[in-house]
DNA sequence: CCTAACGATTTGATCGTTCAAATCTACGCT
DNA sequence: AGCGTAGATTTGAACGATCAAATCGTTAGG
C-alpha cells in the first residue's frame, strides 16, 4: 500500500527540504515537476518517491513571483436582480469554478457597478493580484471593457458576443436564434399557426438575435408574424401584461416563443387567473431551463452552461499559452442550446 | 537634488525603485507604508510623494510570500439547487464580495461537493494558495468541517449557528425563531386564531428554530396549533401538496407562516388554483425576502445579508488580528430579521 | 587521443517584499 | 570629553520557487 503522506515535522516540505532527503539538487526536483523529460528515469522515481513520501505541494505563492503566473481568473459577481433568469449566470459562475479547479486554477471574484468601476478592478487585479485572465459576462453594445483589456494585452474571453464590433478577442456564445428557431418549429410542428413571441425591445443583442431564431421559423412554414410579437422588459408583470393583451386579440395566439423564462412564467400566471391550462390551451415555451421552469413544468431552451465555462477555459489556455499578446483572436466558439420538452408544449 | 528624469516606462516601479528616487532605502519606503510612525516627518513626506508621483502600489504577491498574508478569504459556491432560495446565498456571496474589497482582501472561490470535498480543498487553499481565512455557510447538525479547520488553527467564522454544539469558533446568525415570531405575531395581531405553519421536517436547526418562533406566538396568544403544521421538502410542489392537505381540513386555516418562500409560493399556486386571493381570503407570510415575494406581493421576513456579510469579515478581523489561535473565539453575532408586509397579509 | 556534443545535474541570481539586526545621528547627562 | 539612549535609517537575510548559465560525465566522431 502506498504511504500516506508522513506529517515529519509540521513544517511545510519545500524544494530545498525534499532535495536534500532525494539527495539531488533544489533545481531536479523542481524539473521532476515540471519538465520531467529533463530528468533521468531513475533520478525521477526516488525524487517521486520523497515527494510522495513527505506530501511535498508547490507553494503557488512563491512560484507565482517568480513565474508571473498566478493561476488565478477574475470572474465579476453582480447584484441579483432578475429573481428568475438571475440563477444563469450562478449556474455558469458555478461552472466556471469547478472547471476552473479541474484546470488547477482558481477564481477571484471582484463586484462591480458599472463598467467604469469595473475596469479600475481589472488594474488592480492585474497589477496587485497578478491575475492571470478574465471571465467577463453580460457583453452590450460600445463596451469599453473590452477594448481597455486589449490594449493593455491583458488575456481574456467573454461569455458573449462583441455585439455590434469586431471580435479583437475571444468569446464562448450561445446561438440564441438556433434555440429559438428550434423551439418555434416544435410548435409548427405540433400544428400550430398562430405563435406569438414575448421578447424584449430591440437592440439588446441577445433579445434580438432570440427573436430571428422565431422569425425565421415562421418565415420559412409561412406562419404569420405580425401583430403577435410583443417587446417588454425582463419583468414577471411585464411578461403578464404583454400576455394579456396579446391574449385578448381577436384571433389570439395558441402558442407561444418567450426570449426568458421570466416573462414565460409572467405569462403563465396570467394563463392560470384565466383558467388557461399551459400545455393543454396554450403552448408555452421559455428560455433559459431555469429550475423554476423544471419545476412547473415549462418547455425551455437550455444553455449549455457547463460546456459554455468549458470552452471559456480552454480559449483561455489558447491565449494564454502563447508567450506575447497575440495580434489574431482564437476561434470563438458558438454553442447549440438544447430544448427540453415538458408538459406546457 | 532629484535624480535625472527616469523615463521608466512600462515597467512597473517597486520598493527598490521608489527608494532610489526618493533617495533612501527600501525599508524606509516599506515603513512609510506599513509603520509611518517609524518615518521622520519630511522624510514620509518625501517618500509619499514620490510613490504617488510613479503610482508604486505593493506586489501583493511578494508580500504574501514574506508575511505568509494572502489577504484572501475562500468561499464555497454551490451547484443551483434552489430555483427560489438559491439567490440568499447569491446576495450573501455578493455582499461578501463587496464587502471584502473594501477591507482590502478579496473573495476566493471554491466548488465543493460533500463536506469531505470541501475539506480536502481547505487544507489546498490553505497550505497551497494561502488563505488567510474561510467562510462557511449552511451549518448543519454533526459539522465535520468546523473541527477539521479547528484543529489546525485556521481562522474562520460560519454564517450560521453551530447547530447541536458548544461553539469553538466565531459565527453569525439570523434570529429565524425572531422572525418568525414577529410574522405570526403580525397575523394574530390582524385577528387570525387558526394560523399554519409550512415547515421543514425536524431535525434541521434552521426549519427548527424558525418554527420555535410560530410557536412561542401562538402559545403566548393561546392560539392553538394541532393539526396545522406540515414538515415536508423544501421544494414548491411539497409546499403545494402540504398547503393542499391543509385547506381540505373541516377547520382550514386562514393564516399560513412559512419557514421558506419555496414552501410559500408552492402555497401560493394552490390558492390561486383554488381561487383563493391571497391576502384577501387567505393570509401568507414566507421567509427569506426573495425577489420572487417582492414580485407576486408575498409578505416575507427579511435576513440582513449585508449586514451578516459585514458581521463576518468583522469576526474575522478580530481573529486574524491576533497572532496565535486564541483558545476563546469571539462573541457570536445575532441579527434580527425584518418583516416585510405585502398584500399577501 | 582529442574534442565536440549531448544529457543530467548543479549553482547563482532573481522575483518584490518584510523581518531582524546593525548602523548612524543627535542629544542630554555626568 | 565620554557615554548611554532613543529615533531614524540602512543592511543582509530570508520567504520558496524558477530562470539562465555553468558544470560534470559520457559518448561519438574525426
Amino acid at each position: 500500500m502506498a504511504g500516506r503522506p508522513v506529517s515529519n515535522n509540521s513544517i511545510r516540505p519545500t524544494l530545498e527540504s525534499v532535495a536534500r532527503m532525494a539527495e539531488v539538487s533544489r533545481q531536479t526536483v523542481s524539473n521532476a515537476l515540471n519538465a520531467p523529460h529533463l530528468v533521468r528515469q531513475d533520478t525521477l522515481e526516488r525524487v517521486r518517491s520523497v515527494i510522495a513520501q513527505v506530501g511535498y505541494r508547490p507553494h503557488r505563492g512563491a512560484r507565482a513571483l517568480r513565474t508571473r503566473r498566478s493561476q488565478l481568473l477574475a470572474v465579476p459577481v453582480f447584484p441579483p436582480v432578475d429573481p428568475i433568469g438571475g440563477v444563469v449566470l450562478d449556474t455558469f459562475l458555478h461552472a466556471l469554478t469547478t472547471e476552473a479547479q479541474r484546470l488547477d486554477n482558481r477564481v477571484l471574484l471582484f463586484a462591480a457597478g458599472d463598467d467604469g468601476d469595473e475596469i479600475r478592478q481589472y488594474d488592480e487585479l492585474r497589477e496587485d493580484h497578478n491575475v492571470d485572465a478574465f471571465v467577463l459576462t453580460g457583453t452590450h453594445v460600445g463596451d469599453a471593457r473590452t477594448a481597455w483589456l486589449s490594449e493593455r494585452g491583458a488575456a481574456f474571453v467573454t461569455f458573449g458576443r462583441p455585439w455590434g464590433t469586431v471580435a479583437h478577442h475571444g468569446w464562448v456564445d450561445v446561438d440564441g436564434a438556433a434555440g429559438t428557431y428550434e423551439a418555434t418549429s416544435a410548435l409548427i410542428d405540433r400544428g400550430h399557426r398562430r405563435i406569438a413571441f414575448l421578447g424584449w425591445p430591440a437592440g439588446s443583442g441577445v433579445g434580438d438575435d432570440r427573436r430571428e431564431g422565431y422569425l425565421r421559423a415562421c418565415r420559412e412554414a409561412s406562419v404569420a408574424t405580425d401583430g403577435v410579437q410583443s417587446a417588454v422588459l425582463n419583468e414577471l408583470a411585464a411578461g403578464r401584461a404583454a400576455a394579456s393583451e396579446l391574449l385578448d386579440l381577436a384571433e389570439p395566439p395558441t402558442a407561444f416563443v418567450c426570449v426568458a423564462d421570466t416573462l414565460a412564467i409572467g405569462l403563465w400566471t396570467e394563463l392560470t387567473s384565466r383558467h388557461l391550462r399551459p400545455g393543454q390551451d396554450v403552448a408555452v415555451v421559455g428560455f433559459d431551463d431555469t429550475p423554476t421552469a423544471a419545476v412547473i413544468g415549462l418547455s425551455s431552451v437550455a444553455q449549455p452552461l457547463q460546456e459554455a465555462a468549458a470552452a471559456c477555459l480552454a480559449l483561455l489556455q489558447q491565449v494564454l499559452s502563447q508567450r506575447e499578446p497575440s495580434p489574431l483572436p482564437p476561434d470563438p466558439v458558438l454553442l447549440r442550446p438544447r430544448l427540453v420538452l415538458r408538459d406546457s408544449t
